[in-house]
DNA sequence: CAGAGGCATGGACGAGCGTCAATATCGACA
DNA sequence: TGTCGATATTGACGCTCGTCCATGCCTCTG
């Protein structure tokens, strides 16, 4: 399997995949997905498969300016201040939020088309 | 929240939900996601976040008659009959396949439009 | 009825995940 | 320079997950 920069799937990261539009493979129903696809895929999936990590992006998204910081989150996430940083952490390296530091704060914010490249291969 | 259907989240399964054409909720960067929707989406989403069960949507959609049974994707997956039986069960129970058992064989296929459905949330 | 074959279930094991408390790191500011 | 505050990292814990082997169930066919 070729991508479109002609680069095997193991030779880029997660975070280039969806930060190119391309996440890894042609739509689920088109043909047989391959096992490499099927491991970079789900890896992705994983990402976002869990409850706290969907608020978050749902959160981010809905925030003001379209990013927010850590000290935002906390409250209406609910949980330590330590989690929600591991959580943010798991979608940056997805290819799903960036992460811009500025002085004392971290804002993060929704990577543009990430989520849309991802659900363009779920059919 | 209130669904579609008028009913609270917890009084329905993922099978009904994603039959139904109706996930859980909006699109998640249109609002901010409830903590127990999030819970219903995360529970769809874990169960194909996982490569061998990406490859058997896959391997049903692109089979003849958009159909197989265990047999068809025992070796293509290259694992156990049971292990396979497993994945099968877990994307019947999140709603993402139908399972038809005529005579010996069991028919797994696809649930019409519950990939898309999973696709909307996800904008 | 008895055997065979397709599939599901139960038990077991190692690996990975989500969470927290404690601690480290880093920038701002007096 | 020293302290404070926001965030990241570490270590630990319990729980879930993916996989297999062994076995049970059910249906067809001699």
């Amino acid at each position: 399997m070729v991508t479109a920069l002609g680069l095997v799937p193991t030779e880029r990261s997660a975070v280039e995949a969806a930060a190119s539009g391309v996440v890894c493979c042609a739509p689920l129903s088109r043909e047989p997905l391959g096992a490499e696809d099927a491991v970079v895929l789900a890896r992705i999936l994983k990402a976002i498969a869990d409850p706290a990590r969907l608020r978050l992006l749902s959160l981010v998204a809905a925030h003001e300016g379209g990013e927010a910081c850590v000290c935002d989150l906390i409250e209406p996430l609910g949980l330590s201040q330590p989690t929600v940083s591991h959580h943010l952490k798991v979608l940056v390296e997805a290819g799903l939020l960036t992460r811009d530091k500025r002085g004392v704060w971290a804002y993060y914010a929704l990577v543009p088309g990430g989520l849309d490249a991802l659900a363009a291969v779920l059919r």
